[in-house]
DNA sequence: TTGGAATGTCAACAAGGCTGACTTAATTTG
DNA sequence: CAAATTAAGTCAGCCTTGTTGACATTCCAA
């Protein structure tokens, strides 16, 4: 980034940081909105939808990694992973190394869930990124890298060099 | 936009918008993450800031517009409000046409904590557009504006108008 | 003057956060 | 080997913030 640039940016007025920040509010509610109403439907809520959605990131996951990225207390993950492993759609496996460890994964019923709620989100996304263009897209990514907190950027990078 | 960059999108992969939904996901708890705990301090919740937010941005609102911005119950709204009024925080004023609206207004004590929580959330924003850069920023609120809903996008674009 | 709209309030409920205390089992460490 | 630590789970209780449904009040407008 040239210094023109970041001379550039001084401009951004306190009322243009309010309008990202209310675009921000805005925008995660529609972000959320398609998933939501899918989960309803099966008396699930949002808290549901992250563990599935982390457990198919990391298939095998321990509950403590789960724990650290969804940044909640074991009670409250807890409380979602019984459900999700009473109604079929998550496995808990005894650790093969490790017997203390519960290792996580989707079975065939929580992987169709799972695909149902991120084809929707992945559709939304997609018409958004369709209409905004790629040079807007790269822009998002970039933003949004920066707005994470160091630790969670942390778990959202360790995907990247994964690959 | 040209045929040439839609072209380039359908190259976006499945992978790839799995990976700014996680980054949408960890971006939205950094971006709430400072004034969460200068709420928690006082005792108060997002659904107060969301209220003092957007009663900063159109004072004499009536409740019903809040509603509607907000998408919430008004039985919901109203729980907060009331401890907002009661702590002196919002006031409440009869309309002065139809006297069955309330307008509501920040305190001097209310805008007090509008300003350190909004002070809060636009460091941070800043500094995830200066790390970014300009270009980066304009594609940020670009894709932001094509995820809302589009009646959520309404509320977003009528204050733009507003100006 | 009456119907409807805006507001507020009461009660009850649920999801999903939290804390604290405790158990069980297994591993690690001294 | 014994003790400490760790991973996971569980119970109880609390809070915030969302929901529905029922109902009262106030007041505008047809």
């Amino acid at each position: 980034m040239s210094d023109r640039d970041s001379e550039s940016l001084l401009f951004l007025t306190d009322e243009q940081l309010r309008r990202a920040i209310e675009a921000m509010f805005f925008a995660y509610r529609g972000f959320t909105a398609d998933p939501d109403r899918i989960l309803a439907e099966r008396g699930y809520g949002r808290a549901h939808h992250r563990a599935i959605h982390f457990i198919n990131r990391s298939p095998g996951t321990t509950v403590n990694n789960l724990l650290a990225i969804l940044g909640v207390t074991k009670q409250s993950l807890n409380r979602v992973l019984r459900s999700l492993v009473e109604d079929g759609l998550v496995e808990s496996r005894v650790g093969p190394r490790d017997r203390r460890e519960r290792h996580l994964y989707l079975t065939e019923t929580g992987a169709a869930l799972e695909a149902e709620l991120s084809d929707a989100q992945r559709t939304r996304m997609r018409a958004a990124f369709r209409e905004a263009g790629p040079t807007a897209v790269s822009g998002f990514r970039e933003v949004l890298e920066h707005m994470m907190d160091p630790d969670l950027r942390r778990h959202f990078a360790a995907v990247r060099e994964d690959r």
